[in-house]
DNA sequence: ACTTATCATACCAATTTAGTCAACTACTAT
DNA sequence: ATAGTAGTTGACTAAATTGGTATGATAAGT
């Protein structure tokens, strides 16, 4: 796993959404504003994470967005699958993202590898945006 | 943390160079037809390797590579940081490669992969070359 | 209709990734 | 001494990724 700004941003924008949980929708300009991030760019990350089920939409005046579930049942791991792919460190021992790679015929080289995984994914899947927010 | 092929295959090479430890020097070659790597880019990296102090060469006939240090001193922290770089999942969280990154004003955030950092790094710092060799 | 805002695509420069190639230097076995 | 082996270096490349911008379309509220 390696976090880029994509994922970085995307973690930034809905921690602010999850804060303005119940208080309507927010639109992308405010939140960037807020938080820093360059608009035109937040706005493709939060075209995919509506795609991902994790935020809903509102077109026109008034409109923006808001969290799809309560904050509490958003895992930081969801997240960051959705915008920079496999926790794995390298994806012969990713769940979701399993492609071969030259490690892989090392059995004792893997199984740390995997134990490293199951770390990173148990940790980030019980994470939600209710504890970090 | 991401491991790309530089730190893959110098794993390779290194538990290759392991396994013929006490047999003098084992040229590039050789190794990159047993361990079926592209031989001119594993050169690249064992002269990495070799600047970072983890193997030795010796030109000439019977010339070729060798381990530095015991393969029980030699730990895969080490490798991987010095070819791929950080192994915290974000460089503002990273110890030895720390740059400043847009999560880092979260601090909720940034102590749960401060958690992740630190669980990777101590089990990478303790397996040893020895381990999966 | 007009404004506001999302949605979609295309585009872009810089960097990284995964190599290859050619030339050079150094060593050492004979 | 020298031929041949092997390490060393730097330049080069093609493709993918990263971190954005720009342009326009679509939809909704007033």
């Amino acid at each position: 796993m390696k976090l880029t700004r994509r994922s970085e941003y995307a973690l930034l924008a809905l921690i602010h959404l999850a804060r303005a949980e119940g208080k309507g929708y927010v639109n992308v300009a405010a939140m960037a504003k807020a938080q820093g991030l360059p608009g035109k760019f937040l706005e493709q990350l939060l075209i995919a994470l509506k795609r991902g089920g994790l935020v809903k939409s509102q077109k026109g005046p008034h409109g923006g967005y808001r969290l799809a579930r309560p904050a509490g049942k958003i895992s930081l791991a969801e997240i960051i699958r959705l915008l920079d792919g496999a926790l794995a460190p390298t994806e012969s021992v990713s769940t979701y993202f399993y492609e071969p790679t030259p490690v892989e015929r090392e059995k004792r080289l893997l199984r740390i590898f995997k134990e490293i995984r199951d770390f990173v994914s148990t940790k980030l899947e019980k994470t939600t945006l209710a504890d970090v927010s």
